[in-house]
DNA sequence: TGATCTTTTGTACGATAGTACAAATCACAT
DNA sequence: ATGTGATTTGTACTATCGTACAAAAGATCA
């Protein structure tokens, strides 16, 4: 049952189920989970449908091992990263920080795959959206304690703003995180070509920059929003 | 081919089409477009699978007239809504008006169904992420026209920031905006049940709030982002 | 009422989906 | 070299997919 480790085990690993992986990876990110059929994945893996199911018995199993196989690194990394923002004592400087270690680790390799990490989270970003149950599950269990874990810290570093709107914009800071590597090259188009949306390293400054100044925003007023204006200013 | 109106065209029809398109929408939204069979649609909305060839033909033409029922009336409200917005004086107060104008079309009814504007916007949403084919060609063609509108005017109100970066910061807020649609579950959920995602008028507010910080935020220099530093900043 | 058009129903067809499984092949310790 | 377990291949089965289409039902007006 389980596989015996080789002489040559730590080297060199041609695997099928690398490729398969892989190819899957990529596949599900850029359409979706249930537009991709196990042929297609095997057929971009160089590899007999039937290997697949051999590996990993179903899509759903797949599509499972593929979260097996990032969430724990991308969280340690996050958590190292974090650690070290806590330490920062300039509170603005220590509230970049802290973004700066969740924003990171998402589009930089969270793994040994070239690219893995922004593959990776664009994957999260479109099962989010096709509401994938088997994703729903591993997220939940995955990574609301890292969540948690920046919003107290975030939280720490703003202490005058309520945990509420903390809560908010780090929901808001993920969604911009996520349609950034959905469709850069939407950014791309509507600056005419001046910026192009594929570049990280770019991206990640202009959503740092971004997302601090949403933080440090003043807190809605409470009583401001009991008494809050309609949804529709004027009718029409 | 054309029908030919009837005396009580503009009254009652208690017709299968938008029962159709109804049960269409909100399973695409939630779902995504592969996952939903027409089957399911046709169940949902108590009518024939064969109904449903009969009225859009395809699938995607079923998906292509949710688009066009939705589009004019959700661009039409916008454009209203900049025009008054542009003609706030001062900057800051205009800016606010210029994101609320953006905003609040995309979560409130866009047409006559009820949570039309929010569904809708769930669906866009859900198109990008899956790569829909269908929803891409008709975004380019009648959003990215809103877009540059809104992008100006955002520039006009912000006159010392790069367009650049005006283009990035409305990236991000279209991506808040659908990620706060798709799950609103997580809000409630990374709150303790502080506060309820669902609420379009408190999820309105609070990106507002954070959005204007955002795009009031200073630009990126472009001399440091030239010798920008390395993406990762320890080595471990 | 009967003729004509629109809408709905029921059913069927070919394509493709996920998965199962036996046979073939490979890797390697002995 | 040979036997053994891991892997890959090829193929087949059943279910469901999008779509087509003929027949039934409903509506409209002479």
């Amino acid at each position: 049952m389980v596989r015996k480790p080789t002489s040559k085990e730590t080297a060199r690993k041609p695997n099928m189920r690398e490729a398969i992986l892989a190819a899957a990876e990529e596949l599900f990110a850029t359409n979706g989970f249930n537009a991709v059929s196990v042929r297609d994945i095997a057929h971009a893996a160089g590899a007999n449908p039937g290997s697949v199911t051999y590996h990993f018995k179903t899509k759903d199993g797949l599509l499972l091992e593929i979260y097996r196989r990032h969430c724990g690194p991308m969280n340690l990394r996050r958590s190292e990263l974090l650690a070290a923002a806590r330490r920062v004592r300039d509170l603005q400087d220590r509230l970049e920080a802290i973004v700066r270690a969740y924003v990171v680790p998402a589009f930089t390799s969270g793994s040994d795959l070239a690219g893995g990490g922004a593959r990776f989270t664009r994957l999260r970003a479109v099962m989010s959206a096709e509401g994938n149950e088997v994703a729903r599950k591993i997220i939940a269990q995955t990574f609301d304690d890292t969540s948690h874990a920046f919003i107290d810290a975030i939280h720490e570093s703003l202490p005058h703003i309520p945990r509420t709107d903390i809560v908010w914009r780090s929901h808001f800071l993920l969604g911009a995180l996520y349609y950034s590597l959905v469709t850069p090259e939407r950014v791309s188009r509507l600056s005419r070509g001046e910026v192009d949306g594929s570049d990280a390293a770019g991206a990640i400054e202009q959503l740092v920059r971004a997302t601090v100044a949403a933080f440090q925003a003043p807190a809605l007023d409470q009583a401001a929003s009991a008494r809050r204006r309609p949804v529709v200013s004027s009718k029409t």
